[in-house]
DNA sequence: TTGTAGGCGTTATCAT
DNA sequence: ATGATAACGCCTACAA
């Protein structure tokens, strides 16, 4: 039963060697008898013992536990509060690069708890931490950074001293729409934006204006419509653009979820997609390619999020005091035809027959700053 | 900095009193002065402190984190050896009820590791384990049990000790195949399952044979067709079934994505979803509704699965001694369009536009054994 | 209401 | 190659 779990003390015992023996032989074995050794760590899975973590982490001062905060993974009942879809790709990367160092990954989501509450019971267990943005305000930041090492996620812009891993989100908008306007001659783009003052709405937002000014046309100062990154949000958004007096010939939106709203509204009013109106998203969630028709989109790595994020941890562990890293990874463009283009003539060979697509990566490389 | 943590004695002396009283400060504060409580809470705040997971879990025999054991979250590299996408969805209500008794949540995937590399590396940093079917084999289960409290996920036939929660995979398959035999009247069905041995598939199959019998149909042996969960199988299982002499009315799915490889099958060879073969999944992924036709499938409460698995864990914590708890929890038809059935006629007025379904629960409800 | 002090199970530093 | 033993930072009787 696990009410009595053994110590090192009992294996020691039952083994004739000392605590410090026993030890050695868990951790690699370097320096002993290779036959003292498999002795120990024989009576150790002969009692079913394994060294408690707790005591461990106190006397070697690692816990071999790394955390991710979120801001709300799941609201529970609100759908429209959790976290993006592809958290759970974050999630992934972040749980593979963990477990590949023998390490084990914590997670936890901030639900509007304070700072202090969430350093009690996450940073006091981990050895460090990885942060989304949104998860901790600017003050809440700090307090914890000063508990425990930490590298944020998306916050590429700031001044902050913390290691730092994001995405382009501003040249991959940047893109998608040149595509639209050099490979498809469109003139009249309508942009539908997220929550007014999230990072990622505002950097996609700019890559769309860059685009336009680039092109030499004229660039609003503001998003046409706000869609809130939901679906619901996209189809107000694009009831209100239809109603106006515009005649526009593209809905650009800043995630996927909002173009399927979109697209919705537009097959109601018997609006064909890409014939009368364009559609293109940001994030290429796993339902875009299965929309009629597919969503040209904008794919965003966050298997790589996750797992560089893990990777930046480990390496400010191992050296305290090295520079700050910041890096920033290259978004890639997927035109399927959405946006105008045909369908690939051809069956590629290797993929699922229902992904014919062409990809072209944001100009921005990797960087590290 | 990070680099040198306060400790509780630090906090003791700069606030003129003892480790004690800092310690009951920190937890609650039952039968203390207000006003030493206040004080100390302030100092501690002000000095960066937080109690240190380990010492305070060795001490309290209590680490305060659960943990989550996966087959392979993500493989990394071949995602058709990835988890299915429905997990994400448990981890989330997982988090949630976690969180929500301040407890922190721990994941790991096997990857093929041994059950004593596991114990070693999560069962010693964690108050209790929620396992996952296919996650470990019966010896390595057991050993791991005897380590540190368990509840299974998905094992509900099994005669194991543990405390279980399932999902009613097959009065699910049951529930919607009756459908498809009464509402449309079809009689000529294909099953197309999952990996010959998961539980799964199994237990799918079964509900399918179920509803035949109970209709006073022949009921096949095994299934037509092995599409091994994935996008791709399921096209190949098409290919093989439409490719046999059999005249067959609908293709049933043991899971979505493999309806949708089955639907891109129907489309290239120009047959018409539901009009010349009905179409079912099971899962009710995310991709599901945004098909045309919409998939007809059946929903699993995975967040609940996941929540209702921590709540088993914490009760057994709390009552070690408690007999074993199994439950299991009811599926519901999705009833959309690819089985053949029409457009609900209005537009529910709280739901996204692009949602209309029915649904039926399967006639099993939550159950305690 | 507050303080004293032993113990939680390891690791790691010295000896031997 | 192995053994004693002092930390590690906190909790919790027990005492005051």
């Amino acid at each position: 039963m696990a009410s009595a779990r053994a110590t090192i003390y009992q294996v020691a015992q039952r083994c004739g060697v000392s605590t410090a023996t026993v030890s050695r032989a868990m951790s690699g074995g370097a320096g002993m008898s290779v036959d003292t050794r498999r002795r120990v760590l024989a009576t150790a899975a002969e009692m079913g013992w394994v060294p408690n973590g707790s005591a461990k982490a106190l006397a070697s001062n690692r816990t071999g536990i790394l955390g991710v905060l979120f801001h709300d993974l799941d609201s529970g009942n609100d759908p429209l509060l959790d976290s993006p879809l592809y958290l759970d790709q974050v999630l992934r990367g972040a749980e593979q690069a963990t477990t590949g160092v023998g390490d084990a990954l914590l997670i936890a989501a901030t639900r509007g708890r304070s700072g202090r509450d969430l350093a009690y019971s996450v940073a006091g267990k981990a050895d460090g931490l990885v942060l989304f943005a949104r998860s901790l305000n600017r003050a809440d930041t700090q307090a914890l950074a000063s508990m425990v090492p930490i590298v944020t996620v998306g916050r590429a812009g700031s001044r902050w001293p913390h290691d730092d891993i994001s995405v382009d989100n501003r040249g991959g908008m940047r893109n998608l729409v040149e595509h639209l306007l050099e490979q498809h001659g469109l003139r009249r783009l309508a942009f539908v934006s997220g929550p007014p003052r999230t990072p990622d709405s505002i950097a996609r937002f700019a890559g769309f204006r860059d685009a336009l000014i680039a092109a030499g046309l004229p660039a609003p100062d503001k998003p046409d419509a706000d869609g809130g990154f939901t679906e619901s949000g996209g189809e107000q958004a694009a009831e209100s653009i239809l109603t106006g007096d515009r005649q526009v010939q593209a809905i650009v939106c800043a995630n996927d979820e909002m173009a399927i709203g979109v697209r919705a509204v537009l097959a109601a009013r018997r609006l064909r997609t890409p014939a009368d109106i364009a559609v293109t998203g940001f994030d290429d969630i796993s339902a875009s390619r299965h929309l009629s028709p597919s969503l040209t989109t904008v794919h965003q790595p966050m298997h790589e999020v996750g797992s560089r994020a893990i990777s930046l941890l480990l390496q400010r562990l191992r050296e305290p005091t090295k520079p700050r890293t910041s890096v920033v990874l290259a978004t890639e463009s997927v035109i399927r035809r959405s946006c105008g283009c045909r369908r690939p003539p051809a069956r590629p060979p290797e993929r699922s027959m229902s992904d014919g697509l062409r990809r072209t990566r944001s100009s921005r490389t990797p960087t590290e700053q």
